[in-house]
DNA sequence: CGCCTATTTGATAGCCGTCAACCGGAGTGG
DNA sequence: CCACTCCGGTTGACGGCTATCAAATAGGCG
């Protein structure tokens, strides 16, 4: 099946969690949806509305974040194209964080009315919503340990480490280069850091050989001593889902 | 609907999230289960594992965590009776978590393929599982929050008024007194702090008059200043769901 | 060229961790 | 009944990691 719709990549997405036969991808490929724009750091949906549609990104890069009152942010995830940003939504009727696009981006709005008659209708499609979700939450819970357990070092290195594998989509051979596509502030934000800090961390893991960079460019000369110091276990991103690989 | 199964406490917790009917509420007290006692602090599921049975909480107090490989710990949840412990192992082959009794607790294990089933086959029960578990990733978000960006005084403040509210399940009244099921070295490892530092902490906060203490029973003398020093607002816990309050 | 944002760097301060010791209650065994 | 142990809680001294403040540099874009 090479179906051109937008859709195409949340159903290969999903496809990856569990088998979907032809009439379950059929079905999402079909969801209504429009294709909108979004400028850098714009947002998609803001804590405390009760948004109609939830949306699939399609190009580009998005976080999800929140606020304390003197204005420091903490970003609770980070996504790539293919992703739900905001699956909870489908179900709870109060967003309770803000969703942004990082860099431009494209994104699929699909009605939640749609999404879930589909859930309803399709088991295995609920399925793969379910997996997905979970997912998400164990990234969180990884984020949780990352934030509340490691230094700036180690905290630094663990999420390079899950950009670029989840950027990549598996694990990395040495050398492997990617383009960073947040700033150090966003760095900052996603690991409890400041921005000054991360900027020494940085410059402190390329010291010792571990990161290579040049603008946003992160290369990595030594995959496994990064790996090693970070602690980084892939584990917790279920890549393999469908293969019940442990 | 007076129905004295051990799951019925599952029941009452899922149809507060999305009306269920007697179809579904009798399916749900149907479902196959063993009740099994498990000793203060012992484990449940292990990182890792593959478990073929997912766990409710019916008495007593648990937790999640993960470790670091130098011991530290982050505990990223925290359960009341009714809660279901694991689902996402529902979905997941491979457990990425260990869970954890706090006290002594009675949990009922569910099969994996019975709980599959039901989801599968009645739509509104999957919902239910759904709204649970994006409940339980909101809670995990605002932790997120919570460790990244609050100082020791209002971590801990935060971390007392989410157990308050989830163990009275309402908002609070001026002068509210509960047991705090848990010690300070868990405190700790919940909010990523030291067990030396919460016990400052806790003592800090017990010399502003916003928290009494004897033993483990906390009262709070005076909730809406506790709740503004912790920027607390249950939004995030989602418990009107049913309501549509926002 | 000038403005604006992101990055970089230095100096200083402070929150929290670490280490160590002591206390107190609960349970155990003599 | 008392001594002992153990775990959880409490307290103090000290150090270090990270925040804060401030300023300089570099890059992108009009």
């Amino acid at each position: 099946m090479t179906d051109h719709s937008p859709l195409a990549l949340l159903v290969r997405k999903l496809n990856s969690h569990v088998a979907l036969d032809e009439t379950d991808k059929r079905a999402l490929l079909d969801l209504p949806h429009n294709v909108r724009y979004f400028k850098a750091a714009s947002h998609i949906v803001r804590e405390g509305e009760r948004p109609g549609a939830c949306a699939i990104l399609l190009k580009g890069f998005a976080y999800r974040q929140k606020l304390v009152e003197n204005g420091s942010r903490q970003i609770v995830s980070f996504h790539i194209p293919g992703d739900a940003l905001d699956m909870q939504q489908l179900y709870l009727d109060c967003a309770d964080h803000n969703v942004q696009v990082l860099t431009e981006a494209d994104v699929a709005m699909i009605p939640r009315s749609a999404l879930r008659a589909i859930a309803r209708e399709r088991p295995t499609v609920a399925q793969a919503f379910a997996i997905s979700a979970q997912i998400d939450a164990s990234i969180a819970r990884e984020w949780l340990l990352n934030v509340g357990r490691r230094d700036a070092r180690q905290r630094v290195a663990h999420l390079l480490c899950e950009i670029a594998v989840r950027m990549d989509g598996q694990v990395l051979s040495a050398g492997y280069e990617f383009e960073l596509p947040m700033s150090q502030e966003q760095l900052g934000d996603a690991t409890g850091l400041t921005p000054v800090h991360i900027n020494r961390t940085l410059k402190c893991l390329e010291g010792e050989g571990l990161i290579k960079r040049t603008k946003r460019m992160v290369q990595f000369p030594d995959w496994a001593a990064l790996r090693r110091l970070a602690e980084f276990n892939p584990l917790y991103l279920h890549l393999s889902q469908q293969t019940g690989a442990c």
